[in-house]
DNA sequence: CTGTTAGCGCTTTCAC
DNA sequence: GTGAAAGCGCTAACAG
């Protein structure tokens, strides 16, 4: 009984051709027909597959790409490593996945590692400034992160845009108030602008802008509540407000959940308006909270374009893509 | 300019000493210790990193482990998929996701792939009858599902004694008619067993079961519904039932949902318990649901532990981990 | 169009 | 101990 799985050597040789032949039966070079046919069936009799390895070490492509990414306990980091997956898929690509957690030492653990496999590119959401510790035989771009050193390719979301279009979204809505509420974290990174998107919408409708930013070390909800009971009249059960733009999807959620707990309706009292397109996982996937939707397929494409346009790479840009307005019913239209 | 990375010749020139020290040094085998500062130096001034592709050339390991799983966009997959990663990452092996959509051909496609790819392993949370194109010289296992050919080791939680556990609960937080609502998939997997537990304990407890069991391809709310509604007594506004177990916790929160719409109080009207252990994405992380949990660490442990202990591989076990009841606000305990 | 052959970078005997 | 040398399975360049 053989235990090793057959190699070309075996099929050339049940072929009765030469090894080249094989190779080139297997990588889509022309070749004789009869030769062709006769390969092929020892192809399948053999069982043979190519050894990847192999062939990687001859031609320093890995067919692999990886994505490293804090976690997948977020809905849109699960949603964002999904849509690689399918596009890695899409060009024959496997897909590594490396969850650093957001420590910084694994984040470069990662690269290293990533860099030693000699993966075909990298697709990194990380904290730390890894602009430095970049491996320059490798194309990587950076989702969603702001560098010092505009040296990376970048790709986002337009988060600017965003945070202008939920203020003229909530004002066509009928909102005469509409603060912002968020958490960020310590790291830069292009998810500010939504915060600077509000700032400058509040500016050309002459609102005074109202907001709750503080960094994610908080207790969010407990500084949502105190928040909201700062602008809150106890008197009339009323508040300042009228509606709610939320950095994210999960950070609404919370709001919405402390304007509950206080007695407020959505969207009726307050309107809210989240970030991130996050979907309930049932039923008919609808989205969780009125929102700002980030485009994951499109992100996640051209993420992966840019990776395996070799011709072009890199080019240290900052590509950003349109958001969109997508109701969840917690707005009233 | 040298474009090239620098491979062990390279290293071995810095450093004056023979390939194979060099080689020695890396793999940490004892070699002199001037040899070794040597080396080590070299190593550091041309900045070298073993190619991984040439060692898996060689050794016919690759570091991998690869995941097969049909989405990361329901929680329970993701945060599996997460688990496995970290466990993976423990024990030096990157991951390799693949998402197959729950499609037959996707599923036997990543797996041809995977096999030609040479990983160390695969974890494999397929819906089709993969047990005849299992690559018989790649270590699989098999998670939640089942299988007539038993030659494939499986790995999945007590989902009867889950069953079981959920009815044990219902009755013991007061309900006296706790009905069983879920969906499964047509193809059979573990979690059918949720279903015979709760089967079990109803002949244990003299309780005639009632239930709603249909494929997961029928509309979940509306036959949630129209269940709920034939179980309504409408003059009283009351339910024949009291508690429900529901086969995910997914199905626990469209049974919820249908029951606010109908104006039925969660925890004091109905209880409710789901299954998988899902968690709130915030705050605190709180359980979505009152549930019974599928330990997802020490699950993803287990696959990776049985892969990469060789020795006894292949076992073709079906190894069953305990699960536990989790409080998330919608029974009274 | 086909067969031969020289490595890709590494591990691992095997002499020394 | 160390160094030399033989491949792992494949691709690509070249000669026929």
């Amino acid at each position: 009984m053989k235990k090793t799985t057959p190699t070309m050597k075996d099929v050339a040789k049940e072929a009765g051709v030469a090894l080249g032949t094989v190779s080139k039966v297997i990588n889509g070079i022309p070749v004789g027909e009869t030769y062709k046919v006769k390969v092929e069936a020892a192809i399948k009799k053999l069982n043979y597959q190519v050894n990847t390895y192999a062939r990687g070490l001859k031609t320093s492509k890995t067919e692999t790409i990886t994505l490293i990414i804090p976690s997948l306990n977020l809905p849109f980091f699960a949603s964002f490593a999904y849509e690689v997956e399918q596009q890695a898929y899409a060009h024959g690509r496997k897909l590594i996945l490396c969850c650093s957690n957001g420590i910084p030492e694994k984040e470069l653990d990662y690269l290293l590692l990533a860099s030693q496999s000699k993966t075909d590119g990298i697709i990194a959401l990380t904290y730390s400034d890894i602009s430095n510790q970049v491996p320059n035989n490798i194309p990587l771009i950076a989702f969603d992160r702001k560098f010092d050193n505009y040296q990376i390719p970048r790709i986002a979301s337009d988060n600017y845009e965003g945070g202008i279009l939920a203020i003229q979204k909530l004002l066509e809505f009928g909102c005469k108030s509409p603060v912002f509420i968020g958490f960020h974290s310590s790291f830069p990174g292009e998810a500010d602008k939504r915060f600077d998107g509000y700032i400058e919408a509040c500016k050309k409708n002459q609102l005074k802008p109202v907001y709750l930013y503080a960094t994610d070390s908080e207790d969010c909800h407990d500084s949502i509540y105190n928040f909201i009971k700062e602008h809150e009249n106890k008197d009339t059960h009323t508040l300042d407000f009228d509606g709610i733009f939320a950095n994210t999807d999960l950070h609404a959620c919370i709001a919405i959940h402390v304007l509950k707990e206080l007695g407020y309706s959505v969207p009726d009292d307050v309107q809210v308006i989240g970030f991130d397109g996050t979907k309930k996982f049932y039923p008919g996937e609808e989205y969780m909270v009125s929102t700002i939707r980030q485009p994951l397929p499109e992100l996640a494409k051209k993420c992966i374009d840019m990776i395996l346009d070799e011709d072009n790479y890199p080019i240290p840009t900052l590509t950003l893509l349109p958001v969109t307005y997508e109701y969840g019913g917690t707005t009233i239209g």
